[in-house]
DNA sequence: ATGGTCGACGCTCGA
């Protein structure tokens, strides 16, 4: 089986790509990110045509997250217990940014972490309260059930590793390699004991860049960062056999600034 | 040639 993970920045402007990129690389389920767009604009038709079932929440022009499965698709969750909100005119909002399902018998979770913006931005200390929301809920979870088969797969908007953004020195004093966001990251990991126990599967298969901003030339200077990943339990990550990022639909016409990261899942 | 991008609720913002 296949699962993938993509930020797909705007799910309009590209939903025939997607679905026939689904078909084209055998694709069970996907894990879409940053669709922006309101609930009843969602493309359903695209995918339902191809086979594919959808479970997606959506938020205007910003953020949305969503999950296409041709392999089951029940339980339905929006957000976390516990997922932080941020204030927009003076109203607590919870935005869309997790959504998850069970498909074929695993529990998946579509992920847009906040992107930080400033190190001194509001949004910054958003995003790792968020992220330590999401820890301690998924950490709870695994302790009541060992067993789990649990994939976080999103946009974490954190590089974990130095070799994971092209110049170190490009991001000193902003977020996404910043130590707080990496010990917040750490702490969902096996190799930390206090947390949750998950692994970072696809690094074994993997390591590349996941993203590339559209401006600078970032993608034909290879200039990414890798901040697309999934964070499985122990016991699906002994059932992942390989994982790689698809650059070329990063390459093609009218492609998302991120290209899609898939997971090859043993039955 | 010292620039070079997108998508959306677009005369501006967020990534």
């Amino acid at each position: 089986m296949r699962i993938a993970t993509w930020n797909v920045n705007s799910i309009r402007a590209r939903s025939e790509s997607v679905v026939a990129w689904m078909t084209e690389q055998d694709i069970d389920v996907v894990a879409l990110q940053e669709i922006k767009c309101h609930n009843d604009a969602f493309p359903l038709m695209s995918f339902l045509a191809s086979g594919y079932d959808v479970a997606h929440v959506g938020q205007g022009a910003y953020n949305g997250v969503a999950i296409a499965s041709r392999v089951g698709l029940e339980d339905v969750e929006i957000g976390f217990e516990g997922m932080p909100t941020f204030p927009v005119d003076g109203q607590e909002v919870a935005e869309a940014r997790a959504i998850s399902a069970r498909c074929a018998g695993i529990r998946l979770w579509s992920l847009y972490v906040p992107n930080g913006r400033a190190l001194d931005d509001p949004h910054y200390a958003y995003k790792l309260r968020w992220l330590d929301a999401l820890r301690d809920i998924t950490a709870l979870g695994l302790a009541h059930d060992p067993a789990a088969q649990l994939m976080l797969a999103g946009d974490w908007n954190v590089a974990q590793r130095d070799e994971d953004v092209w110049d170190l020195s490009f991001f000193e004093n902003r977020p996404h390699v910043s130590e707080p966001e990496r010990s917040a990251i750490r702490r969902f990991l096996r190799t930390d004991g206090a947390g949750p126990g998950l692994t970072d599967s696809a690094l074994p298969y993997a390591p590349g860049y996941t993203y590339w901003d559209y401006t600078q030339l970032r993608f034909p200077r290879d200039e990414g960062m890798r901040i697309d990943y999934a964070l499985c339990s122990p016991a699906l990550d002994t059932r992942v056999t390989g994982a790689f990022v698809d650059r070329d639909a990063r390459k093609a016409k009218g492609a998302s600034d991120h290209a899609p990261v898939v997971f090859e899942i043993a039955d």
